[in-house]
DNA sequence: CAAGAATGTGAACTATTGCTCAGTTTCTCA
DNA sequence: TGAGAAACTGAGCAATAGTTCACATTCTTG
């Protein structure tokens, strides 16, 4: 299963598109309803009313589909992060919309979000997707030290544990709160660095 | 009547409680230096120097093996943590000493603890993991809530999750210095309680 | 020791896995 | 319109999964 992860063919069409589309976005929803262990390519190829035939068009193994999945996840996180990073709020408006752009990302999908935080873990991401995850770790560290320029040299890292674990218990417990929420996390970040 | 008087031969059950333990040691190794998707039932049985037909004389499926792992390594942190409850410190000295316990607990073994976490959450435990981990939670509640009685409901769900997290990414960034893991978790726990 | 019970063995079966490929359908555009 | 390009198909292959079972070995005990 360890391989190339780039795309054999790139689309031209959209038809091709939608096709790719389809078939990351039926890996999620597996990962959601049923999980990674019973994720075949085959039941992957089904979910995505696709042939397999075609997956393997676009794909050139498992693995490679879940590094696209963990990629569409990872852009649409930095883009708020870097949002936030870029703007003009002061450094303690930036921490409290960054704890929010958490929140609002593993809320939106709780069960997809836990299962992916295994998955980049024991996959071998490619080199795009872990120029996402050096990007936003860049991203959250100047935040970080801009507020809190004397904290300790793991300090991004462990702000970040934290406060995903504290939006992963609460999301699986279902919380719906999310002010309450975001205000807990400030105060353990607040906590821990201050 | 069967009263339960046991003779316990001995021969009888040591050979056969050292073969059960190598399968479930062998587990632990195979999660710690590969990983749980390569996991197979033929690996475990040749990692344990066992045959496969001995493996399924003592476990009804491969599943049946991870949950009596879980088991092992959760009984061995609810004794820490149920002596911390019945000793007569002070609720601060056995919040202190329950995040020492948690420390312990999860450096002894990172990976495994890593890996564990999330097989927990994927399978299905039976009655007696359960209670474990009821049990464990029941625990840890009850010394929060004698520190913290005006906490909120989901608070020792919560400084579980940050411990966890906070160790954990410790633990995996190779630190040694657990002293100062300790003050800083204890830290993010009193910020986020107090 | 003898004999039954306990424990251990591993070839082999079935189901399923990731994946291929020869061929078909759909699209594009001169 | 028609022909080449792009996209799609799914039966089937080799490898491997989990598991079974008929049999061998070792232990316990009268």
């Amino acid at each position: 299963m360890v391989g190339n992860i780039e795309p054999r063919k790139r689309g031209r069409q959209s038809r091709a598109k939608a096709t790719e589309d389809a078939i990351v976005e039926a890996v999620a929803r597996f990962l959601e309803e049923v999980g990674l262990e019973p994720l075949t390519t085959n039941k992957i190829a089904e979910r995505a009313g696709v042939s397999i035939g075609s997956l393997y068009q676009y794909f050139p193994n498992k693995e490679a589909i879940l590094v696209a999945l963990i990629r569409r996840e990872r852009s649409l996180l930095l883009a708020d992060v870097a949002a936030i990073a870029d703007s003009g709020a002061s450094p303690q408006e930036k921490i409290e919309r960054l704890v929010g752009a958490g929140i609002k990302h593993q809320f939106a999908r709780p069960r997809l979000a836990l299962a992916l935080e295994y998955v980049e873990r024991t996959v071998n991401l490619g080199e795009e997707a872990q120029d996402l995850e050096r990007l936003l770790s860049e991203a959250v560290s100047g935040i970080v030290y801009l507020q809190f320029p004397g904290a300790g040299s793991h300090a991004p890292r462990d702000v970040v544990a934290m406060a995903q674990a504290l939006i992963n218990s609460s999301a699986m417990a279902g919380e719906t709160d999310l002010q309450a929420l975001r205000s807990r996390i400030t105060k353990a970040v607040y906590g821990y660095l201050g």
